[in-house]
DNA sequence: GCATCGATGTAGACATTGCCGACAACGGGG
DNA sequence: CCCCGTTGTCGGCAATGTCTACATCGATGC
């Protein structure tokens, strides 16, 4: 059993596509990753990161079919497999587990 | 300003020092890594991490005052900055941005 | 038609993090 | 003295994070 974590961007990453639903393109993710979490990287950046996130079998993707007006390449649109998901959890619930107990140090989150 | 991110497993280590309060020494962090949040790591990964969280200041560490008994290397009692504890807000914070809403598809965290 | 723009994607490079095994240092007990 | 348990240090390599530069292709405006 392979036990590769995925890295602290990668989780956004992944986290990203679950909230865009049927918009997961690279770009919506990026916007979403500003939006959300405040982290603005380079499109090469998220490329490269869906692409390790690909081999790792943790996202999936299909080209979108027939935009005949848009430009461009044809874009595709990403998705977390089945995988990425338990790997989110997984990764959550390590979290959850070393954040026990330390609202006091580290306050309430401020939503 | 350097906005230089704490990786995955930096946030864990700094998570495991705090909850460990006056007890943070390194081999005291290995047990509490592997107790909470199931990460085995060799003893050389874990001090290269504290050792680049130094650099970063993130962490602060004292050498043990005198313990009279005790073999080896004079160990050395970690603690977390203030700078610390704010990258960890941040990560955080950033975090639950990106999971709210998402209960639906992760589920609820395994407590 | 041609220069450009906007939306995509690719390639190549390099810095930072994650992780390990091997070795050193030291006190205690056979 | 040799070995054991506890620490810590070193050097190296693999994985992740991130950027810039470049390539494609429709639409738009000369």
């Amino acid at each position: 059993m392979k036990t590769a974590f995925p890295g602290e961007f990668e989780q956004m990453v992944l986290l990203s596509i679950l909230q865009l639903g049927d918009d997961g393109f690279a770009l919506s993710v990026l916007r979403e990753l500003d939006r959300r979490a405040g982290r603005r990287v380079s499109r090469g950046a998220l490329y490269k990161t869906l692409e390790r996130l690909e081999e790792k079998g943790l996202v999936e993707w299909e080209v979108e079919q027939a935009t005949p007006d848009r430009g461009g390449h044809p874009r595709r649109r990403f998705s977390v497999t089945h995988e990425g998901i338990t790997a989110l959890q997984a990764s959550r619930d390590a979290l959850f587990q070393l954040w026990q107990g330390l609202e006091g140090v580290l306050g309430k989150p401020s939503s």
